[in-house]
DNA sequence: CTCAGTGTTCAGTG
DNA sequence: TCACTGAACACTGA
């Protein structure tokens, strides 16, 4: 679930549910790994009785905003995820096959309960993602050494090359899925932009050509555009998009006719096809 | 039982 | 120091 777009759209629901309300209860599961370092206690005391006064969001990572500080950093990792009951707006609600009515879900870590009777829970099955206090997020730890975020930023052709100096040797693939450079993308957004960028995943960065790096720069952000505009919501991508026939890397997948290749690049499976980008 | 996985981090190498 | 790679982390669902 979890690159630019899916967060964004958690951010847009904890933003419609939560913002001007006070938290009059707050459940943190004590877990030492998803909660990072100060303990559920802390994370606690931060939240209860606090109220939300915005939220913000850069590249993966998010933040709840308060009338005190710390605020409430929130990372997904691998699966995390934000659940509501009550409240939403019906335009931000999840596709039926997403909800499930259980409450509070599996796997929660938190649960918070707002004035007026809302619920949000974060959720995250895997463990790897994380909840953390900080006085000011967008510039502390995880965050501060970010690259840039391309749903908000549109770098000119001539800062996006600046970002790769040094960078000629590694595999165009590796260079998106750092979060130094572009932060938000993960595998699937990086796949998608070099199929339709149609660069092969191998190809370093050192090798590319002026136009093959405007048409990077520009996927990026035409295709973070289009999927937060979606809501994150795979049934509504584009026809079209590599990204429906990528999963599960199964024998025979073709995009329009063309097979798809799966290869480990940049440390992760990579689909592609050879015979549009090269 | 085995293994991949929409992510991040850190040790190790050159 | 820097650029880069690969393994580790954690654990569910296939």
């Amino acid at each position: 679930m979890p690159e630019l777009a899916e967060v964004e759209h958690g951010r847009c629901v904890v933003h419609a549910l939560a913002v001007g309300r006070r938290i009059e209860e707050a459940w943190i599961d004590e877990d030492d790994i998803v909660v990072e370092s100060v303990g559920a206690a802390a994370v606690r005391d931060a939240l209860h009785g606090a109220t939300v006064t915005g939220t913000g969001r850069h590249g993966k990572q998010m933040w709840i905003e308060l009338d005190r500080k710390p605020w409430l950093g929130v990372h997904f990792g691998m699966t995390g995820g934000f659940r509501t009951r009550g409240d939403l707006p019906l335009q931000l609600e999840n596709s039926p096959q997403e909800v499930d009515r259980s409450w509070p879900p599996r796997f929660s870590k938190m649960v918070l309960g707002f004035e007026g009777g809302a619920q949000l829970a974060f959720t995250n099955a895997r463990r790897l993602g994380r909840l953390r206090l900080r006085d000011d997020p967008a510039n502390s730890k995880p965050i501060n050494k970010l690259g840039y975020d391309p749903y908000k930023t549109l770098p000119s052709p001539e800062q996006f090359k600046k970002r790769l100096a040094r960078r000629g040797k590694a595999p165009v693939k590796a260079l998106l899925l750092d979060q130094k450079f572009a932060a938000g993308v993960g595998n699937w957004i990086a796949d998608e932009v070099l199929y339709q960028a149609r660069l092969a995943p191998t190809r370093t960065v050192g090798s590319l050509s002026d136009e093959e790096f405007e048409r990077v720069r520009l996927k990026i952000r035409s295709i973070v555009k289009t999927a937060v505009r979606v809501q994150a919501r795979k049934d509504r991508f584009p026809k079209g998009w590599l990204f429906h026939h990528r999963w599960g890397k199964e024998a025979g997948a073709k995009v329009k006719g063309k097979p798809i290749q799966f290869d480990e690049v940049g440390g992760r499976t990579t689909a592609w096809v050879p015979a549009v980008q090269h």
